[in-house]
Formats: structure tokens, C-alpha cells, sequence
DNA sequence: CCAGCCCCCTGTCGGC
DNA sequence: TGCCGACAGGGGGCTG
């Protein structure tokens, strides 16, 4: 679930609690299926006594660089949680605990995770993890001229392309929903057939859906929580994800969910035409 | 390059 | 109530 928004949301509240701490110890039970690109037993050594430089997210990766030229990675696929915690507190009261890192401070850096899709990475080659990744939608340097001219060059339906990793980096089902609606563009539409002015207007709705989700601290649907094990208020806030068979807030007529490139799929016919 | 399908795993929900 | 299939926000791999 945790998109864009919900990274985000993540990496800003373990910024205080994280950044400078020394990383001790590294537990991770029967569950060295999540770690990537160092083996574990590796892994586990190399971590102690790395301090964590800083943490930021990339894509939907949450990064954090280490003091000795390592950097650790998570990413939460489907139904991970990332938080700190003192050692007693919910101690094993977190049935799906995977990996957890003792600090300096004696408090605890965990990896909760109901489906075990997600994973912990350590490399001291970033470009391993987030080298294909496409361009940060909320960057400075992405310009709508940038993604016009990537987007015409492409004949998938728009919806896939959104969810495409490496064309645009970030963004999920929910909030590719919520930019095409916001776009009133039909989420079959082939990339290279939108007009100059939808591709536009959609480059601007995928930043305001996104910014909307950061804003309200992402979307508790199901399994995401912050850090701070409250919910985000992001799916109060939803045009069409979620809301099959309710009426559309722009014109009243019934939003319908169909299947795109897999997924599920909600849009708005009569805001989001075939053809216009 | 693209669509469609499968898989990783566990929990929840709706239908019968 | 119990069982069973469908489905869930991500991503990788395979086929045609």
C-alpha cells in the first residue's frame, strides 16, 4: 500500500529518532528472505557500530546513508511498517516483527510485516537498489516538458505507465487513480495519445494528488500506520479510490471499478471519457 | 515495447 | 457458523 505519500510520511517521523544514532546489534530470526544484495551474515556484521548519516525517501524506497559508506534500505512493498521503539514497549505484541536494529540509545529500529513482500537492503553501491528508477514527480527538475516527451514516446495504457517504476518513480495504484481523475482522463487511454493539454494537466494532478496525500499523512486503508502507530487521513480525501457505486464529486454520476494492467481500478466515466 | 498471466505471502471480506 | 474464492496499496519474471 504505501505509496509516494506514505513513504514520505514514514521517513519524516523517523528523521528525529533515527538520524545520528548508532546502529548496535541486527536481529532478524527465520526471515533471511528479506534481505537483499549483502548476505545476512554479512549483513549483520557490517551494520554494527554505523551510525545513520541522514534518511530521506526515494521512489518508494525509504534510504539511509551510514557512517562508514553502507547505506541501509527498506522498502514496505505491501503491508510493511517501519518505526522505533523502547525495546519493552509492544514487545512481542508485534506478531509480525521481521528484523529490528538496536541503537545506541537502547531503543529499537523495526521491520513489521504482515505479507513478507517487503525488504531490507544494505549495499555500498546505491545505484544497485535505485538505479533504474525513474525521475521524483515532486522534484524541482521535473518539468511538464519532461514528461510530455517521455510520455509520447510510449504506447501503454496511461494508467500502466503511471505504475511504471522506472517512467515515473513513486507513484501506486491509489494516488495513479486520484492524478487521472483529477485529470479527467480515461485510465485506458494509450500514453501517446493524449493531447499536449491532458498531458499537462495530468503532470500537474499527479503532484497535487501526491502533495494532497503528504499533506494529510497518506492513506490508512488497510495496514499503513505512521511511524507513530496513528493512522494517515489521506483516504478521507479520495475523488474515486475506494468509492465504486458512489456518486462522483464532481458530477454525481456512479463511479465504476474496473481492471487496468491488473489492478483495480477506479475512475469516473462521464468525467473520464474513451474519446472527448 | 506491450499485454496478460503467474508468483511471492497473509489476512479479510463477501457469497453460499 | 463454516468454508472457499476473490482480492488487497508492490514489484519481478515469464510468455506470446
Amino acid at each position: 500500500m504505501p505509496e509516494l505519500p506514505e513513504v514520505e510520511t514514514v521517513v519524516r517521523g523517523l528523521r528525529a529518532p533515527l538520524v545520528g544514532r548508532t546502529l548496535q546489534s541486527m536481529w532478524y530470526g527465520a526471515h533471511e528472505s528479506l534481505l537483499r544484495l549483502t548476505p545476512p551474515d554479512e549483513f549483520v556484521v557490517r551494520i554494527v557500530g554505523q551510525r545513520i548519516e541522514s534518511i530521506y525517501r526515494r521512489a518508494k524506497y525509504i534510504v539511509m546513508p551510514l557512517s562508514e559508506g553502507d547505506t541501509l534500505l527498506v522498502h514496505l512493498k505491501m503491508t510493511g511498517r517501519l518505526y522505533v521503539t523502547e525495546p519493552a514497549a509492544i514487545h512481542d505484541a508485534d506478531r509480525w516483527l521481521r528484523v529490528k536494529f538496536t541503537l545506541d540509545n537502547d531503543q529499537e529500529l523495526r521491520f513489521s510485516d504482515v505479507r513478507k513482500f517487503g525488504r531490507v537492503y544494505l549495499t555500498d553501491d546505491l545505484t544497485r537498489a535505485t538505479g533504474k528508477l525513474g525521475p521524483e514527480p515532486l522534484a524541482d527538475d521535473f518539468t511538464p516538458e519532461h514528461f510530455r516527451e517521455r510520455m509520447a514516446k510510449r504506447k501503454k495504457n496511461i494508467k500502466a505507465l503511471l505504475l511504471d517504476q522506472t517512467f515515473i518513480a513513486g507513484v501506486g495504484n491509489i494516488y495513479a487513480d486520484e492524478a487521472l481523475f483529477r485529470a479527467g482522463i480515461h485510465p485506458q487511454r494509450r500514453s501517446n495519445r493524449l493531447t499536449d493539454d491532458e498531458a499537462t494537466r495530468l503532470y500537474h494532478t499527479v503532484r497535487a494528488a501526491l502533495r494532497a496525500g503528504i499533506q494529510h499523512e497518506g492513506a490508512s486503508i488497510n495496514w499503513y500506520r505512521k511511524p507513530d502507530g496513528t493512522k494517515g487521513n489521506s483516504q478521507d480525501h479520495f475523488f474515486v479510490y475506494g468509492r465504486e457505486g458512489q456518486s462522483c464529486h464532481n458530477c454525481g454520476h456512479p463511479i465504476e471499478k474496473i481492471r487496468v494492467a491488473q489492478r483495480g481500478t477506479h475512475f469516473c466515466p462521464n468525467c473520464q471519457p474513451m474519446t472527448r
